[in-house]
DNA sequence: CTGTTAGTAGAACAAGTGTTCGCTTTAAGC
DNA sequence: GCTTAAAGCGAACACTTGTTCTACTAACAG
């Protein structure tokens, strides 16, 4: 780990704050009047040390050239989920590739911090149905979506019924000649499926449910 | 809704862009060459009529001084939301201020897009217990809280008991002389409580469940 | 104590950038 | 067809901004 001197510290940490109020970057002299720095040149010799040692990324042909680098809060990992379609539309999920990205989706919700580390290929579904109430999961709420299409027994996946033309989230149990897709609902009753017959389409890696 | 013109929307587009891959926004300069525009007080022109049409802010008195607004993705209206507490800490809340907000929370989780449309003063709680169950609200769980003093009946909130020197989610229902705290769980009664012993701290605005 | 490096500082310079000016072209309304 | 408003245009100005220059102080190593 990096040793930062306090000034470099309280730099990043204007960087930071500035970029939250402003939506653009500082410049040198706001840093030396937010910072309390006595000139540009000093401003200008931290912040070459502090792209040296990798915080930041500074464009000197540009004015407010400063990139933020590798920070959490607020530009940790971050990811601009999709929310591209809802659960038993009868059709199957559009995995999110670069091409359909460039499509307008239905709605976008933005996700970062500690819920989006290590996490890539993620988007959202809206739930439509109470299948999976008894796992608080309810009619309407956003699930995301992690890609995968290998899920452990018992983990809750969309899962694409080709014969049916449906996809449909349910815990999945696999067993020889036969998928189990179990509902969390105690009212309703498992479905059971050819292995051939179905297509795991993303694990539920988390639940958004909007009150007001 | 307003209409634009063809040369609006790509700028607006091109800002978008710009913006979404170098982390600072374009100059008048960048939007000519950019959107090829004839001449910078075209552009300026343009850029005039859409901040008063309400899609960016200027800041004239400095450079690169262009605000998205109302925008998703990926600039929507993004809040860092700190998770500041437990629900059941036994103490109040520190509602986040300014100053708080410069300490380093436990925890940040970021959200943007509509979920965060006309919100402000949001902070996040981590649930204890199992007190809002049958809301689907389960242990573990975030709450996205916005702050507030004064809810209607039957939101849930969070709420401060002076004398027991507890916070509890609870729903809330007013009657004269009593307060009612009414948990979402089949399995527990409500608590009543004198309007002078509790302080809204909060309500939910959303539920966070994290699985993977 | 001396020499070297890190850090500081003010001023000036060069380049970047937003705005204004005076004018032309295009579109819309009558 | 004429008038008016909107939109466009190039140039120049004023200001912002990043970098460099020169010099100083503090800290460290020998």
């Amino acid at each position: 780990m990096k040793i930062l001197t306090s000034k470099q510290k309280h730099i990043l940490d204007f960087i930071r704050r500035f970029l939250a109020k402003r939506h653009y970057p500082p410049t040198v002299r706001d840093i030396v009047s937010g910072c309390q720095i006595s000139s540009t040149s000093v401003a200008d010799y931290n912040l070459n040390l502090l792209e040296k040692m990798g915080f930041i990324r500074r464009h000197r042909e540009v004015s407010r050239g400063i990139e933020l680098l590798n920070q959490t809060p607020p530009f940790g990992h971050r990811l601009e989920v999709p929310v591209i379609g809802q659960i038993a539309a009868g059709e199957p999920i559009p995995v999110p590739t670069a091409d359909t990205w460039s499509t307008t989706p239905l709605e976008t919700i933005e996700v970062g911090g500690e819920l989006m580390l290590g996490k890539e290929g993620v988007y959202a579904l809206r739930v439509k149905g109470t299948s999976m109430v008894d796992e608080l999961i309810n009619d309407g709420d956003l699930v995301l979506m992690q890609y995968t299409n290998v899920v452990e027994n018992g983990e809750t996946a969309a899962v694409w019924l080709k014969e049916e033309k449906e996809v449909t989230l349910k815990k999945v149990y696999t067993s020889p000649g036969r998928i189990r897709l179990q509902p969390a609902n105690s009212n309703m009753k498992p479905i059971f499926v050819d292995p051939e017959n179905i297509e795991v389409q993303g694990k539920v890696i988390a639940v958004i449910r909007q009150l007001a």
